[in-house]
RNA sequence: GGGUCUGUAGCUCAGGUGGUUAGAGCGCACCCCUGAUAAGGGUGAGGUCGGAAGUUCAAGUCUUCCCAGACCCA
């Protein structure tokens, strides 16, 4: 203990100081905390007040996108969240009325699994389930995980309407979906098409692309020859005698590791910046036990690259070239199992050109069937083939349809039994044909990258079915096509980052017309009736009237359990019409957001906002952006913000699988919600943010800092009364400064909010709050709060500054540390009510003084030398408290010199005196080279230290009654002796 | 493999149109205080600005290539 009481008087002054007093912990139990405020939050109705509060101001709308209605939460959902929690709040405090509608996914493949697998475990295979059964336990799956994300997302201290969410499956929003996808399909803007899809035979089911895992699997591959048809075709190139010559008898060759699309086959891709030449087998191997299917005078179009190869692969020994060939010139081979006498293959198969083709495997043509590749099906459509060419070669089960004359009901993969997912009888059906046509050239087998249904492991086949698209450049009556609508759109958003807006462009610029048929359960329908004679849509309103009011009443189930007749009515034969049962691509659910959350709410259109993880440049923000400009002709949304993904502490992305994700409920449970929302607020979330051990432990320490921060303000200003102000005029050039940086930092972070700089704006108000409040204000100003009489002129000034202070700090850091910040308000005003109901303070314009700041920056300057040369006394441990230091100061630089007229330079510094000089320094001054002409030469102070400041003063000077203390410090004590007197 | 983007001290971030010894906060080390005390104050050490070439009198800042990571595709 120090021997600070021993004054001549011999009394504690202890008791007469005025020290900080406040029952704000300097620990806050976060974890503990939190979930009690957001209690009282509820039972106040905090989010009802908000909206009463901000009636008249203008409207902010973000719209929020909906997650999926499955599992907890994860970092990324949490960053989300509070980036628009942040954004909400900052509105909402700087003059707008900033309404939060939190909404959520709920159809989709994700749930129908999980659902599909519950009933599973009960024993009911999918197709043994009523549909309308297995949407009503979808439905309650998806309501389920609603609940557990709402409270998940609420304890993350974000607000917002949680009572009135959108869900995509409220029946109203199906309703809306419905109203929407007709309003597209009514307008002719949906057309019918056929397109192979990922499809698992073994579940008779579509997959999506997210259904799949890659594993190896063991192939069969074929070389197949396809006769040169030896005719010229349409308008192409007549070929010169010498060629139809060389070309006598000649084959196309392909090489595939799915022999069963051979009876699909419909052209033969090749590129056009391939080499390619005409070969002639000469011999072939010798001592084979068996007889190859080439032969000596066999003639083969095939890459040169790839000619050794093939040959090989053909047993031919020796091999010879003809001559060069552009495939364009030979236009078209017949199809190769033509003369295998099945009936249904005499056709011709044209050559087409496509990028797709390369010469680093196989020989240089791609065997191309439409119905059974995404490549094949975008180069048959490049080459201006139609859909309706594709045949639809395979049925569900994955095994052939009668446009497959001879293999009809052959199965291309097992279905059952334990041979599941192995080769049906297709493959080997096939192959045997071919060779009875004399066109299979080799076979073998190979292991392969292949598509298998993450499910049930088997392997996945492509399959054409039919499907509805959306064109993107079908021009309307006004000539603008959907992707004009959409470009132009673009133009017309912002967006934060900027570089949101280039990403976008490419993806629509070249993206395809949009598939919005899935063959599904869990959704909402394509609510179509097609006329089965000629193929058009109908469009009649009082039909899609009726169908809209049946989903407004029973949800999309509505659809598909009502008769067609009953919607058709009398002016329509139901007998002659096909009713469409597909389900919409949950993508088209998501682009309605807007009319069922803005529109159909009386809310805002467009909405200011849609704040997304960059990924959704693909997703929401383009299904939006098209829903809304095929329908409205415009973007939902006035802008865009875009943030990055969570990255583990080692720079990769957290998943389960390398384990090294954290949960934000752990995050809660351990350090509290508010250090997650540091975290974003301290992220630039433009980029991907990482959280870690080494990341969250300095977040915690950010927080300690200013939780201080804000208990040293409550405790210094403890009993302030509005009499004990003062106005600015009459304040030291101290407390004028604190002002004038008030007014800086109010605009600063004002114009951060506004370009949603969560990161700018923090860091300028952690900065403030550490250096300028704390290190410098509160540590000069430390004397005078604690030792000054109460009515001293310079102690009420100081809190004065210091209620502003406060009523700044805990608005400017209210949508960040929500918790904390309303801790700190209702601590001090308890009749108040909530922080977050307040307003950012209107910081006034008066408190603006360029020349007191001017004044500071050079005070600070001198401080900062001084400061310096006392830490080498204190180095030499001739110092300790900078109290025992009374230095002389050489400030030779008039200008900074005058900077001290009306201040005590003592009180600057933290020392007992000083002593100003206008001198040069001498040679043994502390110096620094940054501030020129200050020099500090050290020097104790000379006295007896006062019993109750701690300064060192003269004690001639003391009052006769109190010698152990210095005048300021007797006046102080008489005016305490006063109060308490009365109290 | 392609498209878009990111890469500045241990961590989180600043660094208009290229121009003096690259800054801040936190952490770390050391010191002081002990009347904000599981607090407060100070000082200091940390960076070949992802790497390599190039343009230029001059590059963290411009160009090219490479490396690493992210998102979206294939």
């Amino acid at each position: 203990m120090s021997n600070d009481t021993n004054s001549p008087e011999g009394r504690d002054y202890r008791e007469t100081l005025f020290l900080p007093t406040t029952d704000f912990p300097m620990r806050a139990g976060l974890p503990k905390a939190e979930p009690k405020w957001l209690e009282k939050w509820d039972s106040e109705n905090l989010y009802e007040a908000l909206r009463e509060d901000a009636k008249g101001r203008p409207e902010f709308m973000l719209h929020d996108g909906p997650p999926y209605a499955n599992g907890h939460l994860h970092l990324g959902h949490a960053l989300n969240k509070i980036l628009k929690d942040l954004v909400v709040r900052t509105k909402q405090m700087t003059g707008f009325d900033a309404d939060y509608i939190p909404g959520w996914d709920c159809h989709g493949l994700p749930i129908e699994w999980k659902v599909e697998e519950q009933f599973r475990q009960k024993g009911k295979a999918k197709r043994d389930v009523d549909p309308s059964d297995f949407r009503v336990a979808c439905r309650e799956y998806a309501q389920k995980w609603v609940g557990i994300q709402r409270d998940e997302f609420k304890r993350l201290g974000v607000i917002g309407d949680w009572d009135n969410p959108y869900l995509t499956m409220d029946y109203g929003s199906e309703a809306t979906i419905v109203e929407e996808f007709l309003k597209v399909a009514m307008s002719g803007q949906m057309r019918r098409g056929s397109k192979p899809v990922m499809w698992s035979p073994v579940e008779q089911t579509a997959l999506a692309e997210a259904e799949v895992e890659y594993h190896d699997r063991k192939a069969n591959v074929i070389w197949v020859k396809f006769p040169w048809a030896g005719v010229n075709i349409g308008d192409g190139p007549k070929l010169d005698t010498d060629l139809r010559n060389d070309l006598k008898n000649a084959s196309v060759v392909i090489w595939t590791t799915t022999p069963w699309t051979i009876p699909a086959n419909r052209a033969i891709s090749y590129n056009p910046n391939i080499e390619y030449g005409l070969y002639e087998c000469v011999s072939l191997e010798e001592d084979l036990p068996f007889t190859p299917w080439v032969a000596p005078g066999d003639r083969l179009v095939l890459a040169e690259k790839l000619a050794e190869s093939v040959f090989k692969a053909a047993k031919a020994a020796e091999w010879k070239k003809v001559r060069e060939i552009d495939p364009f010139a030979l236009i078209a081979c017949r199809h190769p199992l033509e003369k295998a006498n099945l009936g249904g293959y005499d056709f011709s198969v044209p050559l087409i050109a496509g990028d797709h083709v390369t010469d680093d495997a196989g020989t240089g043509f791609v065997h191309t069937a439409p119905s059974h590749g995404e490549d094949d099906y975008n180069v048959w459509l490049a080459n201006g083939y139609s859909t309706s060419d594709i045949p639809e070669t395979l049925d569900d089960f994955g095994c052939y349809t009668k446009e497959c004359p001879g293999f009809e009901g052959l199965d291309v993969i097992r279905i059952d039994g334990k041979k599941r997912g192995q080769d049906g009888k297709a493959n080997k059906a096939v192959m045997d044909k071919l060779i009875e046509a004399g066109n299979l050239l080799a076979r073998g087998m190979t292991t392969l990258r292949d598509a298998h249904s993450w499910r049930s492991k088997a392997p996945v086949i492509r399959r054409a079915t039919p499907q509805w698209f959306i064109p993107m450049d079908k021009a309307d009556e006004n000539g603008k096509t959907l992707r004009d609508k959409a470009m132009a759109a673009i133009a017309e958003t912002q967006f934060t980052p900027e570089r949101g807006r280039a990403r976008l462009v490419s993806m629509v610029e070249g993206r395809p017309d949009w598939l919005i048929s899935r063959q599904r359960a869990w959704g909402v329908p394509l609510t179509l009736f097609v006329n089965k004679e000629t193929g058009e849509i109908l469009n009649d309103s009082d039909v899609n009237d009726r169908v809209v009011a049946a989903v407004e009443q029973g949800g999309a189930d509505a659809w598909f359990v009502t008769d067609a007749a009953d919607f058709l009515g009398d002016k329509y034969n139901a007998e002659e019409y096909e009713k469409i049962v597909d389900i919409l691509d949950v993508w088209f659910d998501s682009g309605t957001t807007h009319s069922f959350t803005l529109e159909k709410r009386g809310k805002k259109w467009p909405a200011d906002l849609y704040l997304e993880g960059s990924d959704q440049h693909r997703g929401w923000f383009q299904s939006s952006l098209l829903e809304s400009c095929a329908t409205r002709g415009r973007a939902p949304y006035e802008g865009i913000l875009t943030h990055g993904f969570t990255l583990a502490d080692d720079g990769t992305k957290m998943s389960k699988s390398s384990g090294n994700g954290i949960e934000p409920e752990e995050i809660s449970k351990s350090v509290g919600a508010e250090i997650i929302r540091i975290w974003v607020a301290s992220s630039d979330c433009t980029d991907d943010p990482t959280y870690g051990k080494e990341v969250q432990a300095a977040n915690v320490e950010s927080y300690r800092k200013l939780r201080n921060t804000l208990r040293y303000l409550l405790g210094a200003l403890h009993g302030f009364e509005d009499n004990e102000r003062v106005a600015v005029e009459d304040m030291p050039s101290l407390e004028q400064w604190m002002l004038h940086r008030l007014t800086e930092v109010d605009a600063k972070i004002r114009a951060a909010f506004d370009a949603y700089d969560f990161q700018a704006a923090f860091k300028e108000l952690q900065v403030f709050t550490n250096n300028d409040v704390s290190a410098v204000y509160f540590d000069i100003r430390k004397d005078a709060l604690y030792c000054d009489a109460p009515d001293d002129i310079r102690r009420r000034a100081c809190r004065t500054v210091m209620d502003e202070l406060f009523k700044c700090l805990t608005a400017w850091y209210a949508p960040i540390m929500v918790f904390t910040c309303e801790e700190a308000w209702r601590l001090r005003f308890p009749e108040a009510g909530s922080v977050h109901l307040r307003q950012f303070p209107e910081v006034p314009e008066a408190w603006k003084n360029a020349a007191v700041a001017e004044k500071w920056a050079k005070l600070f300057k001198v401080r900062r030398v001084v400061l310096g040369a006392l830490e080498i006394e204190r180095r030499e441990k001739r110092i300790g408290s900078s109290l025992e230091a009374a230095p002389e100061v050489y400030v030779s630089d008039a200008n900074l010199l005058a900077a001290f007229d009306g201040e005590n330079a003592a009180d600057i510094f933290i020392t007992s005196d000083v002593v100003l000089k206008s001198d040069a320094a001498p040679e043994n001054a502390f110096t620094m080279e940054e501030v020129e002409g200050v020099g500090v030469v050290p020097a104790l102070a000379e006295g007896v230290k006062c019993a109750r400041s701690w300064k060192i003063f003269d004690p001639a000077t003391a009052m006769p009654d109190f010698p152990g203390i210095t005048p300021r410090d007797a006046k102080a004590v008489m005016a305490w002796e006063k109060l308490n007197k009365s109290a």
